[in-house]
DNA sequence: CTGAAAGCGCTTACAG
DNA sequence: CTGAAAGCGCTTACAG
């Protein structure tokens, strides 16, 4: 029984004798043999491997589970398994020194890699360069680089958040504020999007001032401080992700200013959180699994087809209504008193 | 220039002429050569890879995204990979018909395994009967299991829910609830705690009881209608997680029924979102990246030390107190009235 | 339908 | 200190 033969039956060559097969079949369950997939990678020259990166990043946020299960999920169905892995680099290492995980540095380890967390030029320079075949997450990307030349995914944060300030708008809202933290292109991209939906209606965009350097959910809660001194100027505040809105929430809360009845609310993401807080938030549902299975099915197809022109594919995100948007108060009507009442009303 | 100098070169072998080794580094990188990893693998019979299985869940939990960060990071620290798979079983499927991935069943792709999620007896003594070395996650794992001849890490859901307990009990509770699933072994260790902790003062330990078939948060706000029927009988509910006491604590904010003027609370876990909600809550924090870090330390023990005895690792766990838990108020004083200006107070 | 042989890209004794 | 040679466990033409 030549080696060739048993690795015919293993690989389901089909001319293969039935009862060749069985015996083979037979003799390897008494042998307990199970082949050595590093010595078949190394003559098929593939890994059956891809990797996931989380650039700059310390913890898994909801998102990125979400988006690795996507990958792990469609890499599964090609017979590929995901290396996740983490890798912290600074955003003004020449690409020349940027010192690289072994994983991606040598051959035989991954077919390709998925980039997500957050990401700079130069990291992605250097995975181009190198001829690694890669799909570049892009909303969390910071920093002018052209995406010609690559393959990029990406959610479609303006589009939603012009869809978040329509509703709004819809409702009858006129004095709706932004808040976000304009310097990092995810939220500028959010901020557009609010932008044009207000131009379209000739109003006057306008945003909350606060200090970016707390924490997100905190930087929320210091924003409401803002709204409360506003007052009747904001009915509505369109946030640029949904831990933001969730500190927003608790600040107004604090101050006794209710959501939706005084204030209304909406965030960006659709993360778990928001359905435990009161009153559940409106958002803007980014299709996180799906970003994930589009990453992964974007690298396998540059893989099968090297030559292929690159793809920007956006993801459509998607409103989601909740209860912290409602019609704005009108003006002459005095506020209702009994707060748990009022609420009950409203979530019926 | 052979090609045993150019390994020794890349593998760091301390005697090769100085100028050689800049030669065939120099050389190296004009050619653009990478070494292949899968090759080196293949002779020195190590992968360079381990593998973190989450077994039966969709999701990656925030738990277990904790894990496996500190998983990933402590692999790191040993020059290994971590492949990331969820795997779906059945508990029933005898061990002989249960079909393994590839990735576990082929020899040459990982040094061992992280078994995580949830699991049960059939699948670990596969991997066990297959000589995989591997280490369990041992809270999740449902079914009896003799664990003495497997590595084991478990985080101290009994000792932190006696410490919970005892923390009520300190501040004067007497009629403290538990509120869990106890079909399942995780809250009924849980469970234990609490029941020591009562015992111990003379207390008679007594359990909500709610219908387990709805979500953990559903169940929670469920439960709240319980503690709102017995009134006076409860003045503490200890939760079996996070999730159950965040529902728990929705379900009584919806019946005016204050938390903790009226009734103290207390979680288990520590999962982010409860600094989110209004008051934050006290709860037992699991050292999550430490339960990873475990995970993969004693993986790598094994890996280095085939023979050494069968460990099984309990990580302590602590009680983080915040706002949600107080003194029961005294039976004689009417309550405040003022929802806002009361929490303020206990706040501060 | 089956087996002997070459070869994947390394590492590691073994000579020199 | 350096190189030729064997070998890791497979796959895949190539003969038969």
């Amino acid at each position: 029984m030549g080696v060739s033969t048993v690795s015919r039956v293993f690989n389901k060559h089909p001319d293969v004798g039935a009862e060749t097969r069985e015996k083979v079949l037979q003799v390897a369950k008494e042998l307990g043999y199970r082949p050595n997939s590093c010595a078949r990678q190394l003559v098929r020259d593939t890994t059956e491997t891809i990797c996931f990166v989380m650039s700059n990043r310390d913890v898994i946020s909801q998102f990125h589970s979400k988006v690795l299960v996507g990958v792990e999920e469609y890499a599964g169905t090609v017979a590929h398994s995901v290396i996740f892995m983490r890798f912290d680099y600074a955003p003004n290492t020449p690409p020349e020194d940027l010192a690289l995980p072994r994983v991606l540095w040598e051959r035989g380890t991954v077919d390709g890699v998925i980039i997500a967390g957050t990401n700079y030029p130069n990291f992605v320079r250097v995975i181009k360069n190198l001829g690694i075949p890669f799909v570049l997450f892009g909303n969390n990307l910071i920093g002018r680089m052209p995406v010609g030349d690559i393959d990029t995914i990406w959610f479609d944060t303006e589009g939603g958040c012009r869809c978040a300030t329509e509703h709004l708008l819809g409702l009858g809202h006129q004095r709706v504020w932004f808040l976000g933290d304009t310097r990092l292109p995810w939220y500028r991209r959010c901020y557009r999007g609010y932008v044009a939906a207000m131009e379209q209606q000739g109003l006057k965009p306008q945003s909350l001032e606060v200090d970016w350097t707390s924490s997100l959910f905190e930087c929320g809660v210091n924003a409401a401080e803002r709204v409360a001194e506003l007052g009747e100027q904001v009915t509505a505040v369109v946030a640029g992700d949904d831990e933001i809105a969730l500190g927003v929430l608790t600040g107004l809360t604090r101050r006794s200013i209710r959501v939706p009845e005084d204030v209304s609310l909406v965030g960006f993401d659709d993360i778990d959180e928001i359905k435990y807080v009161h009153p559940p938030l409106t958002t803007i549902r980014v299709p996180k699994e799906k970003v994930g299975e589009n990453l992964a099915r974007v690298l396998f197809d540059r893989l099968a087809n090297p030559g292929a022109p690159f793809l920007k594919r956006v993801i459509p995100t998607e409103l989601v209504v909740r209860e912290s948007t409602a019609a704005p108060k009108p003006a002459d009507t005095p506020p209702v008193l009994d707060h748990i009442d009022e609420h009950e009303v409203v979530s019926s």
